[in-house]
Order: structure tokens, then C-alpha cells, then sequence
DNA sequence: GCCAACGTTGGC
DNA sequence: GCCAACGTTGGC
């Protein structure tokens, strides 16, 4: 089996946080319009690979738990919906442009770790969440994944 | 709510 | 194919 790799994805907290994904136990990860956290997705995630739980437009925003991934990659449904903000006109069924993966429930943190600690800490500077912001799915190192675990339980 | 960062679009 | 304008993300 391969090896499990780590990844940071973001929520805005008041569309869907980690208490929304407790209670559904697992959703698709729909709206993702950029590609690059696209082909990360469709081309790098694989079912079991662990993900870090980010809040984004929160007070304050940060890591909220763990999640992990449970699917392969398969076309947003959105994008075909003339109704959704995320319909994408220049998609097809047969030529879809947007692929998403459902993500399930791990664990809620005992605490968020905010962005200004991870911002702070020595051996996290070289994360992308602190060096590019907008990315909303994002590699993570597994030594880094162990950090903002460790940070959350003390 | 402001606004900086930065990805995307479209005119040329 | 450059790059200015535009739109969005997301911290604060």
C-alpha cells in the first residue's frame, strides 16, 4: 500500500465547518474553481491520505481537526448546474473541468490552532499556508501535519 | 468592511 | 503572448 500524504484544506467557517463535517460524516468537496488545488485533487489525492481541517474567515481562523480522504477523484456535480454559483457553462459531461473528492471525519480538535501560531512557529515557516494565502487545497509535510496536531492538544 | 495578494480574463 | 483590468480570497 502506498504511503499516506498530507494535505491543509480550507472551509470559510460559516459555509462549512468541521461540526458540519462530525455531522454528515462525510462530503464531497464541491466549488473548488481554481486549478491548481484541482489537479491536486484529481492527480495527487488518494482515499486514505490524511487532511488538516482549516477555517478560513473565522474568529480566529485556523486548524480546526483532521479529516481524511475518501474517494478518488470524480467530476463537481455543480458545475454542470445551470442553478449553482459553481455551474461552469464551458463544462460537459463528457469533458468535465472540475474534479473534487469526498472527505470525511476524523476529529475535531480540542482547539483551533490559529493562523498567527502557525505564522510563529520555527519549523512551520516553509508551509504553504504561510507562504502563499489563497491556495485552498495544499500539500503539507508529515512532519508539519505532526506539529499542528501536537499545538491542538496542548 | 477594508484592502492586499494574486489568479483569471480579455483586448490588442 | 503580454499585461492591465477585474474579480475573488481571506486576514484583520
Amino acid at each position: 500500500m502506498a504511503e499516506v500524504r498530507h494535505w491543509l484544506m480550507k472551509s470559510e467557517e460559516d459555509e462549512y465547518s468541521i461540526d458540519d463535517l462530525a455531522r454528515d460524516g462525510s462530503t464531497p468537496w464541491t466549488g473548488v474553481r481554481n486549478y491548481e488545488a484541482r489537479n491536486l485533487m484529481r492527480d495527487e489525492m488518494k482515499p486514505g491520505d490524511l487532511i488538516l481541517y482549516y477555517h478560513s474567515n473565522a474568529r480566529p481562523s485556523g486548524v480546526a481537526g483532521i479529516a481524511r480522504v475518501a474517494s478518488k477523484a470524480y467530476p463537481d456535480p455543480l458545475q454542470f448546474d445551470p442553478e449553482s454559483s459553481y455551474h461552469d457553462k464551458k463544462a460537459t459531461e463528457e469533458e468535465p473541468r472540475w474534479f473534487l473528492v469526498d472527505v470525511e471525519f476524523v476529529e475535531k480538535f480540542d482547539r483551533v490552532v490559529p493562523l498567527a501560531e502557525v505564522k510563529d512557529h520555527p519549523d512551520l515557516q516553509e508551509m504553504t499556508l504561510v507562504r502563499r494565502m489563497r491556495l485552498s487545497v495544499q500539500p503539507v509535510e508529515e512532519e508539519e501535519f505532526r506539529i499542528i496536531r501536537e499545538m491542538a492538544s496542548s
